[in-house]
DNA sequence: TTAAGAATTTAGGAATGCCTAAATCTGACT
DNA sequence: AGTCAGATTTAGGCATTCCTAAATTCTTAA
């Protein structure tokens, strides 16, 4: 039987997993704020169960079982997090928490008929890719705004989701999935970002910079 | 803390003790499907959180903070019903099972943005009232459709929703809330009611008509 | 009035999911 | 090769929520 704390578990680990193939019992602690014992206990239980592969100190890797477990949850989590704003008028900083408590708890047709209500929709208010019923989920590395040249344009793809008080600053700052985002400079020693977004510049701090995702501008 | 299941006792007792004050431990165990020694267990802790008052071998009465509680995940429960039939298209067969795990997880701004979006009703698809958001419910004790008098009207109130078969039967019949049914005759040695609904006749078990709530028709 | 039977409580135990503290392993740098 | 810091695992504990079995209390009917 798959407990919510395993299903979180599992989606921790697939978002970890993007990018490399290993992810840290570390990692794990810290991304989901439990102690690492914690997760050394959940990890092996779930390796019993063959929803993941691990070899102690050398790291974690989801098996096929696993993957689909966690797409499944983080579809849950998407389509509710693109149903509470487009269909019951939620904020975008206020759908993260929600959906993380309904995710584990929503039905098959529930999922279902969200979907519908909202077209088969393929990306959330954060511009993060839903996956698909069937599972496939290609979500592309993009670069944070950090690394955008001084003087390069950049188009917003995803936004971090985990802060609601961040989210409402990218609100007000215009720094939304899909918006164009250039820029002006960046000032040194860590200092904030010059950014021109809709015509106004704003000086943005490099932790805020760091959690908006972006395409270069093709111009 | 309040817990899941916490308030899972707490929503039954307060089911059950409309019409009665007290309320036996067995009754619980029962309702619930939950060992007579859980329920002990729980009463203590939750008489220890004073949420309810009881004494051994007498009962359980609901404290006011206790009905407080156990009337707001009511009316999470109902409002989460009207809401998966009328906006999602659920049929009312399956949504008591939705709602009893979406229950405990629903924030406030979901219940108040779903009482919006249904015009702040006051009953459920099965006939129940909606408590309020400050908490009052006044539920009447209506008869079953067995203890109406051959040949009398009677308006359906309301329905048990427990078990989703019954309820497709119930639809199937017409004994929706609402409606208006004659019973033309009832079997000796329990044997079924005849009843008129809609101007065709139908053969119904005890068992059935027990789960069927009405008020005397006005003529 | 007493004894059966029903209801209730107590006692003991299991699984889950988290914790802290202590032990152990790994990898990098001298 | 030795050492040390950091990562990881082991060990022991706690709370929750359920269970079964046994003991106790209450009710009722002969």
């Amino acid at each position: 039987m798959i407990t919510h704390a395993m299903e979180d578990y599992l989606k921790t680990v697939y978002l970890l997993q993007e990018g490399q193939e290993k992810v840290s019992t570390s990692a794990i602690a810290q991304q989901m704020e439990v102690s690492a014992a914690s997760v050394t206990g959940m990890i092996r239980k779930l390796a019993s169960m063959g929803l993941l592969n691990y070899a102690s100190y050398q790291g974690v890797e989801l098996t096929e079982g696993g993957k689909k477990i966690a797409q499944e949850i983080i579809r849950h989590h998407r389509l509710l997090e693109l149903y509470l704003v487009e269909i019951m008028g939620f904020t975008w900083d206020k759908v993260h928490d929600e959906a993380d408590k309904l995710e584990h708890v929503i039905s098959e047709e529930f999922e279902e008929r969200m979907s519908e209500a909202l077209g088969n929709p393929t990306t959330d208010p954060h511009g993060h890719a839903i996956p698909t019923k069937d599972g496939v989920l290609q979500e592309v590395a993009y670069a944070t705004l950090t690394e955008v040249d001084v003087g390069s344009s950049a188009t917003v793809q995803h936004v971090n989701d985990n802060d609601p008080e961040m989210l409402r600053y990218f609100d007000q700052l215009g720094l939304l999935p899909g918006a164009v985002v250039q820029v002006v400079a960046k000032e040194p020693f860590n200092g904030p970002l010059r950014l021109k977004v809709d015509q106004t510049e704003h000086f943005v701090g490099r932790e805020v910079a760091g959690n908006v995702f972006v395409s270069p501008q093709i111009t």
